[in-house]
This record gives C-alpha cells, structure tokens and sequence, in this order.
RNA sequence: GGCGGCGUGGCCAAGUGGUAAGGCAAGGGAUUGCAAAUCCCUCAUCCCCAGUUCGAUUCUGGGCGCCGCCUCCA
C-alpha cells in the first residue's frame, strides 16, 4: 500500500517517494536539555518513533537522527538576551554542562520507557561548532550572509524562498515585530548565524572572535547535513518549529548548498493539558515521573497520544489519561484471551471469523498509510474484537491470525509495554496447575465451600490468572 | 496586526455529498454464594445562519466560540 503523508510545505498530502530506494533519511528537532522535557515535549518524540516504525515496516532502512540541543540560545533573539542553559545554571547554581549531563539522561531515560526506538544517531549541538562555522563561511562567501563586528547574520533579502515553508512575507514580519529592532542588522527579518559575547560561559574562539556561540537555527542545518547530507529525505518537529526555526535552516542550507534541502516537512501539533496550553503557573508542566506518580504506565500515555491524529490538537487530563489506560488494558485482554483460545482449541473456526481478521488488517494498514491516521487503525483493532467476540471462543487458525494483527500494529504503534510481559510470564502456576485448580474450585462450589473456594480464587488471581464465568463455563487467561 | 488550525454524544476520537467507526464513562439486563471478570442491550443528526444540491455533518459564504504560531518552547 502507498504511504501518503501531510507535507508541511507544500500543505498538502503526497504519496511518499524516497531519494534513494529503499531507504529514508530523516532527521527531528529533538530536545532542548537545559530543564527535563515534559510530556507535551513526548508527544512529538513519539511522532518521530511511530514515522520510524511505519516506514521500517514498509522495509525501507532507515537512518534516524535527532538533535540534542545543549548550547543555550538566547532567550531572546533580538540581542543581548540572557542564555536559557547558563540562567538555568545560575538557578540551580551549577555549571551549565552538568545541566546538560543530568538531563540528557532524564531523556534518554524517558524515551526507554515509552518504548521509543533509539534513533541512530543523536548529535549535540556543542559537538558541532566547527560544522556551522563552515556552513556560516559558506553563507559569507556567497554573500547569503553578512558580518557585524563578531556577530553574524542571514540575509533574507538574498533567499526569495523566505516564508515558504510557515506562509509568512517578510513584510508582514516586520510589521508584526514586537521585538526592539536590532540596529546591527540590515534587515529586521535577518536572523542571527553567530553570535558574540564575552560574558557567556558556553562560548566558542573561532574565526568570529573568541567569545562566540551559535545562533539558534545553525545547529541543525549543520547536523543534519553531516549525519544525512546536503539533501534528505524527511524532517520532522513540533509545530512551533514551523517559524522562525525550519524557516531558517531552510534558508541557511538551501542557500549555502545551492540545492534542495528537505523533501517532506512534517510537524506534530501541540499537546494541550486541561483545554490550553500547559504552563508552569497552572502546575500542569507534567513529566513522565508525574504519569507514574499517578500510577499510569508511560505506554498509558503513548496510547494516548496516538489515540489522537499527530495533526490535531490532543488534549491531555486525567481523566482522558485514564480512558486511554482502561481503553489500553482492553486491548491487552484481548491478546491474553486469544492466547487461551489457541491453547485450549476448544473455539470454531469459520470463513467468517478469518474474513474478519483480514478485513481489518487491511483496514489497519490503509489507515497508518493514509497520513498516519493512527486513531482509525486502533478503532479497526477493536472493531474487530467486537465481532470475534460475539461468536464467542475463537477458533485456533482466527485467534492466531488476530495474534498475529495484534503483533503487527504493536510493531508499528507500540501498545504492549515489555516489561508487563515478563512478570505475566513469570507467573508460578503452569497451565496443568491452573486448570487443576479451577476444577478444585467448581467442586467445592458445589459443596458450598466458600472459603476454599475464595481461597482458590485469591490465590489464582495472584499468580495473575484471569477467571470469567461464563455460560459455558469457566474460562481463563494469564492477565 | 500577520499566518494557521479546530468546533462530532458526559469525556476522548475517526469519517463520508446520501440520513454518523471505535474507546472510556454511564444506565439496564444475563451470569454469580458474594465479588471480579465476561457477555448482551441502551445512549449523537455532527457550533449557528444562509447558499449550492434531489440530498450536507461532509462543498461555498457569513457569524460565534476555542486553540496555536509570529518571542524560548515539541
């Protein structure tokens, strides 16, 4: 089936083409590590996993980069800004790079256990000075750029392509500026490339002066041309992104490679908390540690992210949290049941119940190639336990072609946390003990043994068996 | 002021020019020694107005409301 996805710059969907068959380079505006990334940060890191596993699913090979951005920009790029990392720092009263060691881990931490797959490379902004201040060179040279004492800017006047990308003109720009006007530039649009300041602590000597630091966009022109080249295939961040960031590197790259820079633009929508944006006055900044504080598991909230088009707006509470987490474990339940159906064999299978199965894999696949419509592809997963379900026990060939689906959207979606698994697996009763068991049970049932009964039932329900008494009998699966 | 998105049942969330997938919650029922789990049933006319059309939730225009970007931010 033919991938199609949203691109940001044309604004339209395409039917995705690789550069090179067969493989896919993408890169993703990855983190800023100067203050733990929350969870409307995962939502996009989460976006960037589910693009890998679809397009490794489609058998492509794929090369993954995300940034690590660990050169504090100014917190305001007009001018003298203060730097976040180094404000940050002075806060905690710390170097900045401990900052940078401390919560890179948090990262890389938080990715694990939301069942992320580790891109391949995930570069650091300070690791890669000298690259931009060649690209900046470069810049100079054809006259893309130009220098202010050791400061350096992006001409946008030289880039008729400026605001393709975000639909902004450059004169509406200017008109919309709430910032003071930076005199040094000859443009209010310019954008800085190199910046320069003795006071800062992350600073760099180069050709620009000793007390230099890059500008906010450099780093990733840079980086991704290194890891993926000059021309790649597909780079993704949040909405945010779109201006003045992508909008920039753009620019930069395009103008000093004299090439295409980017073929698919693709940007994740915001993740609201309470209907709005999340903010610190609120206390609704949540990290993954608040999620499990509160006893959800971090795959609670990657299906919840899913749950919703990466387009839209999702809306992160509580209580949606929760709906996603009972949604989730439904799902789980299913897979332990159909298990048991293959163990005891005791269903029937019929043209129908395997038509069924096949109808939705089909539907499943379109959806995810249909711009990654994520919630439509969960909803056929359970479209189709609602039908098995109503013919009761399903027969061995249905239940292990609907494993087998299960199996494939957790591949692509990620729905079965790992770890669950093992403690399921490590369960002390043998099937053979189960069942011995559960035969105990109904015969002290019958003799009005209740607290045998209830004692076995206990002890079932510990070793994480699930009993459902039906009408036609007792049935069980491991939780 | 400029650019963009959204408005579907209590809460989430797909979708189509021909009378609305799915999940959670809720209510009723079955089952049960009690409970859990399970199963069955019930639960929307798609923000408002106008237009196009045989027919619009889906297209066009207007309105109202909400959200985001334009400044660090996924």
């Amino acid at each position: 089936m033919e991938l199609r996805f949203y691109n940001s710059y044309s604004r339209q969907i395409e039917a995705f083409q690789p550069i090179e068959p067969g493989k896919v380079r993408m890169y993703h505006c990855g983190p800023t590590v100067y203050q733990r990334p929350h969870i409307g940060n995962y939502r996009a890191f989460l976006f960037a996993d589910l693009l890998r596993r679809v397009l490794e699913g489609y058998g492509y090979e794929v090369t993954q980069v995300m940034n690590l951005t660990d050169v504090g920009h100014l917190l305001n790029d007009a001018d003298e800004g203060e730097d976040k990392l180094e404000a940050q720092a002075r806060k905690d009263k710390v170097d900045p790079w401990q900052i940078v060691e401390t919560v890179s881990r948090a990262f890389f931490q938080d990715l694990d256990a939301l069942g992320v797959i580790p891109a391949h490379h995930y570069p650091c902004a300070s690791d890669h000075i000298s690259e931009m201040v060649a690209i900046i060179e470069v810049l100079i040279e054809k006259g893309h750029a130009y220098r202010v004492g050791d400061n350096v800017y992006f001409d946008v006047s030289t880039f008729s392509r400026y605001g393709q990308l975000s639909g902004n003109k450059v004169e509406d720009l200017v008109a919309g500026l709430r910032l003071e006007i930076n005199e040094e530039k000859r443009h209010p649009a310019d954008f800085a490339l190199w910046k320069s300041d003795p006071a800062h602590i992350m600073k760099w000597d180069t050709v620009f002066g000793e007390h230099g630091f890059p500008g906010w966009h450099i780093e990733c022109s840079a980086m991704a041309e290194k890891y993926l080249g000059k021309h790649f295939d597909i780079h993704t961040g949040g909405e945010d992104n779109v201006f003045p960031h992508h909008e920039c590197e753009i620019a930069q790259s395009e103008a000093a490679n004299e090439q295409a820079f980017v073929n698919l633009w693709m940007h994740t929508r915001f993740l609201q908390v309470d209907g709005g944006k999340m903010s610190k006055s609120l206390g609704n900044v949540y990290s993954l540690d608040d999620l499990v504080a509160r006893g959800f598991s971090p795959w609670d909230y990657r299906f919840l992210v899913l749950r919703g088009h990466y387009r839209t707006q999702v809306n992160f509470t509580w209580e949606i949290l929760r709906g996603a987490k009972e949604s989730r474990a439904k799902l789980i339940d299913w897979r332990s049941r159909l298990r048991a159906a293959m163990r005891s064999g005791g269903g029937v299978d019929t043209p129908a119940t395997i038509d069924a199965v096949t109808a939705a894999h089909e539907v499943f696949d379109a959806a995810i190639a249909d711009d990654l419509n994520t919630p439509e592809a969960i909803a056929a997963l359970f479209t189709l336990r609602n039908k098995l379900v109503q013919v009761g026990e399903a027969g061995s060939r249905t239940a292990d072609a609907a494993i087998a689906l299960l199996d494939h959207a957790d591949s692509i979606l990620g729905l079965f946390e790992p770890a669950a698994e093992v403690n399921v697996d490590s369960g002390a009763l043998s099937d053979d003990q189960v069942e011995a068991l559960i035969a105990e049970r109904a015969e002290v049932r019958a003799a009005k043994n209740w607290a045998r009964a209830d004692e076995i039932r206990d002890a079932l329900q510990t070793a994480g068996i699930v009993l459902e008494d039906t009408a036609s009998g007792v049935h069980w699966h491991r939780g």
